[in-house]
DNA sequence: ATGGCTACGATCCGTAGA
């Protein structure tokens, strides 16, 4: 079983390379960020084409996400219960008996703005959220574009980043308090080389420099840690021509059975 | 010290991302 996410960053000018990675590197589950389209432009023919089916949460510009699954998802669920937000950012499905969360956290632009205030309240909602999930579903997937780095070594340059958006303290204290609900970041479950990162500033050569952040996360009920066998990221579709600025995350599991 | 790219929706620039 293979679980994965990616923030695409646009749907409709990043289609040609999902078909394509998706063929290659087949997924069982997809989660997708920035689809940045309505949800009735969503692409569902051409990936039901390639044999996904789609649970999908959009708007027109900004944010959008969607689930996409080789097995039937059930129990869609838009959104976070009790926390009011026009903004697209979360979608629930349950695949085979696991429950996959797919979320695009608020990017927070500046610390100390009403978007970083937005983002911590944001996180405060998911925590709770996915404290009540996890009673409900021991196997638990919550994967997405998080936008915090949540330690150094997740940054390639901690001294010009320290303080900024995405690695502040309030962040990554946002961050560890998910891990304090039971979940594990996949990648950390394994040793991994350095410098591993899933973002990189389309600006001044930054994935050339390997000047990112590791900002996209799976993070897994204690259960499903378990029948984690690997947790990667994928550097490839970064370097085709106009990529996405964030490459895809992968957990694979040992099948259930 | 600043702006550097990219996508979008609206124009020929502003907003947002991270």
């Amino acid at each position: 079983m293979k679980l994965a996410t990616w923030n695409v960053n646009s749907i409709k000018v990043r289609l040609p390379q999902l078909l394509e990675w998706l063929a290659g590197a087949r997924p069982d589950v997809l989660c997708l960020q920035e689809l940045k389209s309505e949800e009735p432009k969503f692409p569902r023919a051409e990936l039901e084409a390639a044999g996904y089916t789609c649970a999908v949460s959009s708007q027109k510009t900004y944010n959008g996400v969607a689930i996409a699954s080789r097995a039937p998802l059930d129990d869609r669920v838009e959104g976070i219960a009790g926390f009011a937000d026009e903004q697209k950012r979360v979608i629930a499905a349950t695949v085979q008996g696991m429950r996959v969360v797919c979320v695009y956290c608020p990017n927070g632009q500046a610390v100390g703005s009403d978007k970083y205030e937005y983002k911590l309240r944001w996180f405060g909602a998911l925590r709770n959220y996915l404290s009540a999930e996890l009673h409900k579903h021991p196997r638990l997937a919550v994967a997405g574009d998080f936008n915090v780095a949540p330690e150094d070594r997740d940054v390639h340059d901690p001294k010009a980043w320290e303080g900024q958006v995405h690695v502040s303290e309030p962040e990554r204290v946002a961050w560890r308090a998910l891990l304090a609900l039971g979940l594990k970041d996949s990648f950390r479950l394994f040793e991994q080389p350095e410098k591993v990162y899933s973002w990189w500033d389309y600006r001044r050569m930054a994935f050339r420099r390997n000047a990112g952040l590791r900002i996209d996360h799976i993070l897994l009920s204690e259960e499903l840690a378990k029948s984690c066998t690997s947790s990667t990221v994928d550097k490839a579709p970064r370097k085709l021509e106009r990529p996405s600025d964030h490459a895809p995350a992968i957990a694979e599991f040992t099948s259930p059975r």
